[in-house]
RNA sequence: GGGCCGCUAGCUCAAUUGGCAGAGCAGGGGCCUUUUAAGCCCUUGGUUACAGGUUCGAUUCCUGUGCGGCUCACCA
């Protein structure tokens, strides 16, 4: 019934969106590529040809006219695609920029070359958002601009809807944008046209994809092995986050979207393949912010026979590293602050942090109603139902964090918010775990991995136990513990935001700006 | 989920105390053989998010809904 209702919804949807009333300039342009059809010139052809990319065609015509060509007639042919992005019709004469994924060139169409009849149809017929074929022979204008001073121009994927129109403006050496498309909801839905229009959002889509490759090339080089694990899981777990949940329906079962890979990858270390990674994506049933989407990418590593100090190591010196790949320096901006993430960072306990941040030493109050009463001494409005652990968060997000702008690692965190780190010796309230912050965010999250068998088992318990009704309690997880029975090497294991990281070396501060398709709610 | 703010032409934005809904760009028709936010002349385009209410009259005031933005909560 349910499934007949949806499918009822989409078949609308899709017959809205094809029967949507098109606007004046639509129709307009449908009716140019109907005459287009109707002279035998084809709007939308099955092949095009060409040569150079624009940044190839450029170092051509560097190449010829450091050979002696003649500026204004290099004699360099070259047939170029590209999408139209702006026209300048004068009479017998025709300038327009065509942009391809590599660069922006100028097209000359004289009256004289390409035909007056074949100049009046580019004019009348093609639109900015156009895609079109161009051929002819490189030059410079006398105002120096890189220029294809065309012979012919084809048709190769006609524009019905107009392009959020965006001018773009060299002033004083600066780019300049007039009425840039600019509204954050437009840009996330439409986010082909923000693409299409805006340079420097594909700017920040390479970067994302040059992070996540030098994220892998650190690994690999350092012999982790890449694997891939459930996404729908029975049992999720590996944090505490409410899950997605899904459903199979020819085993009647439901499932869970995974909201960490951590159990699986640490059931590969039982397995004997010691140092794994997995990039993937998470999915959290929770509010969204500047810094959290419902689905994010994650990065996890465990590597065997190291420790939570070890992975600090790895942590920055892999930052340092994809900093370097990927912006040429371990050095960046970041909301007006320098950061510099050249090894070795601060490392600071979570103990230490807060006694300095706020006066409070969270030692001297071993139990949660100490903890809560000294907060509430220190003019802090404190939720009373509260584990000691979560205090002692809340006390780090508000006092800690902001302060936290040059890399940091917070280390050694309570141990009743973490139940699959391993317990520091001596003192049972704290755990081998460290989160690390840069610009006041936090990025990571790894400890020494609980490899005990009964003492996991008993953390699950107090975990079921312990936690308050209506709070995420970490699953329990049978075979998990099974796995663990089985025996699993000491390890470090480590977790990152992707999304965050790309925010940092791009400069964004919403995280939606480094999501291509974030999630948005529906429009009825 | 709470609070605050917003939604006007394809895009970016105006609209005085509540008084004919406008501009630039894009579009259409002209002129123009080195322009580059090209320029000049003419011109089309609006359910002011949606539904109600108050009023002689609502883009403007009120209520509700939808969507978004910021923020708080939540999310180790």
């Amino acid at each position: 019934m349910a499934a007949g209702l949806f499918r009822l919804k989409c078949w609308l949807c899709a017959l809205g969106a094809i029967l949507r009333d098109l606007n004046e300039i639509e129709k307009n342009r449908v009716a140019k590529a109907d005459r287009m059809r109707a002279r035998g010139e084809q709007p939308y052809p099955a092949r095009a040809q060409r040569t150079h990319t624009v940044a190839d065609a450029l170092l051509a015509l560097e190449q010829a006219l450091q050979a002696g060509a003649p500026v204004q007639d290099s004699g360099v042919p070259a047939t170029l695609c590209g999408r139209l992005r702006s026209m300048r019709t004068m009479g017998k004469l025709t300038f327009a920029h065509m942009e391809d994924v590599s660069g922006r060139v100028q097209l000359l169409l004289r009256s004289d070359e390409v035909g007056a009849d074949r100049l009046r149809q580019f004019d009348t017929d093609f639109d900015l958002g156009d895609f079109v074929q161009a051929t002819g022979v490189l030059m410079r204008t006398k105002t120096g601009e890189f220029t294809l001073r065309c012979s012919a121009v084809v048709m190769l994927a006609k524009s019905v809807s107009p392009l959020p129109a965006a001018k773009e403006a060299e002033e004083d050496g600066h780019k300049v944008v007039y009425s840039a498309f600019a509204n954050p909801e437009a840009r996330y839905r439409e986010r082909y046209a923000d693409l299409a229009v805006n340079t420097e959002v594909r700017e920040i889509f390479r970067v994302r994809a040059a992070v996540v490759r030098a994220l892998r090339n650190f690994l690999d080089e350092r012999g982790f092995l890449e694997v891939e694990t459930p996404v729908l899981q029975p049992i999720y777990g590996g944090a505490a986050a409410r899950p997605f949940v899904t459903h199979h329906n020819q085993l009647h079962q439901d499932l869970f979207l995974r909201i960490s890979f951590e159990l699986y990858l640490k059931r590969l270390l039982v397995g004997g393949l010691e140092s794994v990674y997995e990039i993937g994506r998470d999915f959290r049933n929770e509010g969204v912010s500047l810094k959290h989407n419902p689905e994010f990418t994650q990065l996890e590593f465990y590597c065997a026979y190291a420790d939570y100090a070890k992975v600090m190591e790895i942590t920055e010196e892999m930052l340092a590293f994809v900093a370097q790949q990927v912006c040429g320096s371990t050095t960046l901006e970041y909301e007006g602050h320098k950061i510099n993430l050249q090894p070795p960072w601060r490392r600071v306990a979570l103990r230490t942090a807060v006694a300095e941040a706020c006066g409070i030493d969270i030692a001297a109050h071993p139990t949660a109603a100490a903890l809560a009463e000294a907060m509430r001494a220190s003019g802090q409005a404190v939720d009373p139902a509260m584990p000691r652990g979560k205090l002692i968060e809340s006390l780090l997000a508000l006092h800690v964090e902001p302060l936290l702008i040059q890399p940091t690692f917070v280390h050694d965190f309570p141990r009743d918010i973490s139940p699959l780190a391993k317990a520091t010796p001596g003192d049972p309230h704290t755990v081998e775990r460290f989160e690390a912050y840069i610009a006041g965010m936090e990025l990571c999250n790894a400890f020494s991995e609980l490899n005990d068998p009964q003492e996991q088992a008993q953390r699950f318990e107090e975990m079921q136990r312990d936690h308050p009704k209506g709070e995420e309690a970490h699953p329990m997880d049978e075979d998990y513990l099974r796995a663990l029975q089985y025996g699993m090497p000491p390890c470090g294991g480590f977790g990152m935001g992707v999304d965050r990281l790309t925010m940092l070396l791009t400069g964004q501060r919403n995280i939606r700006e480094v999501i291509l398709f974030p999630h948005l709610r529906t429009r009825e």
